[in-house]
DNA sequence: GTGGTCTAGACCACC
DNA sequence: GTGGTCTAGACCACA
């Protein structure tokens, strides 16, 4: 199950901070198409963000087609988001758990990490 | 010389993607103390986003007493951020590029990547 | 300058109101691409419905790909809906009156007229 | 025999759709009174709706006058919609029958003759 | 109890 | 002054 975590104060509306999370937990197979979300109840009891925040951000992801509202019975994924199976992800994922590892005991906070492999991905300088 | 590249419409306020790419920007060395940066004119003229836009991003920038602004001649780095050197953060640099050609060679995409990144540095199932 | 007239209390939700006048205006030529969209204040102004459920229609209306909101300026016609010029519409507009005048002396309602309309357009019994 | 047609995700609540399909099929002269609508359950087996909204459809129409429901045995049409007999109807459909011809090979899609009827019956430029 | 609509109003981002 | 975000809460449609 999803759990949200939103960060007020942060200036990033919450709205777009749950549906990229529900994107990632696509990405990342912890959503898979069939999969109920959290009710906007949860989300609300959980994140302490308002019901139609909630509600908003489910909207936008059921009009980009990545989930299906069933009135009364929840909201379900219905797209799917990235490709990657399991048996990718898992030995990628120790492989970047090595380089944080790495990187932090080098003295790099998490916004330097952020930083850095937002310069490597754009290419370089950019 | 920094540029910035701001993305309207995806719901991101323009003024905090400004100070997010320079405090990028400093982070990863492109931008040193006395450095100056580019002017709220040529912000304007590269991004499309309006001047007050830009000054707001600048002030809270200086409320962070991470820049100067210096009547007639400019807004100058003062603070630093992130405590990593290049001879540091190169190989760190090399390290991370040669896990991200994995990663796209495995089919991911960069949102995938952000994703991984998010959960690892967050420490696992979160 | 097209103006919104909102039924409530029909059971038809407000914002979808909205949305349909919007489209219609684009369909008769009322709202060209380029046109502004009447303010969300004045909407509110004139139909009496809150702001929210204004913004609420132009949101899904901007989504679809038919206006766009521009900060500080307002909402404008983008896309276009229906292909049928004026040199085409008039001469079907006038045959259209003539029918519904003869509709009407015959006795029938305006809901009457709908529900035959609705009847010969779905091809008879369906 | 009346076969429901319910449009989910149309935003439309589902319970108005049924009473209109029923309204507009007395006044085509569909169901006359004496006629029995179809049972909750074939609504529900057509359409797909759920048991309760067929049922509060149906008890709107009965508040309305319009029906009657009788223990055991269905419910039936009592009153009238429409004054217009078939004699009546007969060549008024005709009439609007050619005109839809007209206009639809003039390249006018459905949504655009409802719109152009709207405007008529609303009395031209409103 | 599920999602959805609407409201009233405060506050923000942008021009 | 423009659109946009968020909140709090009442109420509705549906299962």
């Amino acid at each position: 199950m999803v759990e949200f975590h939103v960060d007020r104060g942060s200036g990033f509306p919450a709205y777009l901070q749950l549906g990229q999370q529900v994107r990632e937990a696509m990405r990342l197979g912890w959503l898979q198409p069939g999969d109920r979300l959290p009710t906007v109840r949860d989300v609300v009891a959980t994140s302490g963000v308002n019901a139609n925040t909630v509600l908003k951000a489910y909207r936008e992801l059921e009009l980009a087609g990545l989930v299906e509202a069933r009135q009364g019975s929840g909201t379900f994924v219905k797209g799917t988001l990235g490709s990657a199976a399991p048996e990718v992800l898992d030995p990628l994922r120790e492989g970047l758990a090595k380089w944080v590892a790495e990187a932090r005991s080098a003295g790099l906070e998490d916004e330097d990490i952020y930083a850095l492999l937002r310069e490597v991905l754009s290419g370089g300088a950019q």
